[in-house]
DNA sequence: CGCCACCTTCAGACTTCGTTAAGAATTGCC
DNA sequence: GGCAATTCTTAACGAAGTCTGAAGGTGGCG
């Protein structure tokens, strides 16, 4: 799951990222809304979290250019305690969920997930291809009807390649997806965990697409 | 992918070029305003990095004087961290994205992605053309409906020939393609890649113009 | 008929990817 | 708050794939 939070104060941005790393997110961070308005429109991401007061372009302004951009991708704002006209405009602007500074972090992640359930909730239902059945909401994995385990890194590649499976998911992609632009790790990581995988199931599931990515063939 | 860097500072520009290079880009880089425009007018590349702080002539008087010449080309300009005006400035000359000094390899990287990405979209779709088909997303190709593997630098060429098929690419422009003018390949690799081509699909969808270049015919 | 441009082939250099294993980091548990 | 278990990263090396440069062959064109 990749997240983009927007949020200009230091102290709060910092816990929150923190946090919600901790959680098994890949979080991007930016403070300004100019700049994440064209990461919204230039990357993917799964939600985001958006504070309205910020320099160079309001939260608002962000909501409403981005969903003038035919975007339906879940939004949660955060506002101050007494921005009472900022929640409903935000609302009216195409917010998901709004939450009240100050906030508890549990909260906060609670309405995330809830906010991922019903958008997944589209979609949903289980993914199942060559033997694999896979359980987005319980982020469960099974393998010929026996379960298998799989770490959170695992999970997501797995989870990307399979949805759906066909197409060829570029390393850049597939390396953002795991470490947004924090620090791409240098060394060759996605190459282990995709080892992993292909150990945990078969080795021919996933197929190298040299110089390009890697993927998971359409029927089987 | 063909991409120009304009950037005086050695030490960053040697950075850039170095990380981009290792990305699979051709990367040309030049250090001046003046022979950046120049080259940007008389070659083609398929996006510029572009520092606006220049010797010999601003980079937003290249951007400007680029635009007006009717080009489209996709261009990310970098900027010192409190030049505001500058970026508002640049983003009006038509830059189409920036990024701010110091900033991240990897958040280079990806924007220029986004990039790529946003300016292919504008002419997506798959190419069909004699049998062939190549998908520009995935950097996928079949013919007659089996998928076909093709290195990178075939990759490249073909996709030069069939868009769109029925015109003469020179040797010099292929040869353009694939090296830049780093180090011009001093041997003949460019025919034995097209030679790998023909062999992969039919000796005779590529043709041979005597001193001149290659052809792939409209009508087949 | 001879020159020149291009074709074909191939071996060695070079890149990229797979595989391991060990140590670092993180998480969970008491 | 410290220990144990899991997970992730790094690095080294080997395997496989790709590119390059060179040599010799073929065919068009004057």
């Amino acid at each position: 799951m990749r997240l983009l939070l927007i949020e200009d104060d230091i102290a709060l941005g910092e816990g929150i990222h923190q946090a919600l790393g901790r959680e098994g997110y890949t979080v991007d961070w930016l403070q300004d809304g100019s700049s994440a308005l064209h990461s919204l429109l230039s990357e993917t991401f799964d939600l985001a979290v958006l504070d309205l007061g910020l320099p160079r372009m309001d939260g608002l302004e962000v909501l409403r250019r981005l969903r003038d951009s035919g975007s339906n991708l879940p939004v949660l704002i955060l506002t101050a305690r007494d921005a009472t006209e900022d929640r409903i405009a935000g609302l009216d602007a195409g917010a998901d969920d709004y939450l009240i500074k100050p906030f508890d972090l549990a909260e906060l992640k609670a309405r995330l997930r809830a906010l991922l359930r019903r958008s997944a909730g589209r979609a949903h239902a289980l993914i199942e291809h060559a033997g694999i059945s896979l359980n987005p909401g319980t982020q469960q994995v099974s393998y010929q009807g026996e379960p298998v385990a799989l770490t959170p890194k695992e999970y997501q590649l797995l989870h990307e390649l399979l949805s759906p499976p066909g197409r060829v998911m570029t390393r850049d992609h597939l390396m953002q997806l795991l470490y947004g632009w924090n620090e791409e790790a240098e060394s060759n990581t996605l190459e282990v965990h995709i080892h992993h995988l292909r150990k945990k199931f078969s080795s021919d599931l996933i197929r190298t697409v040299r110089g390009v990515g890697y993927l998971v063939e359409e029927r089987r």
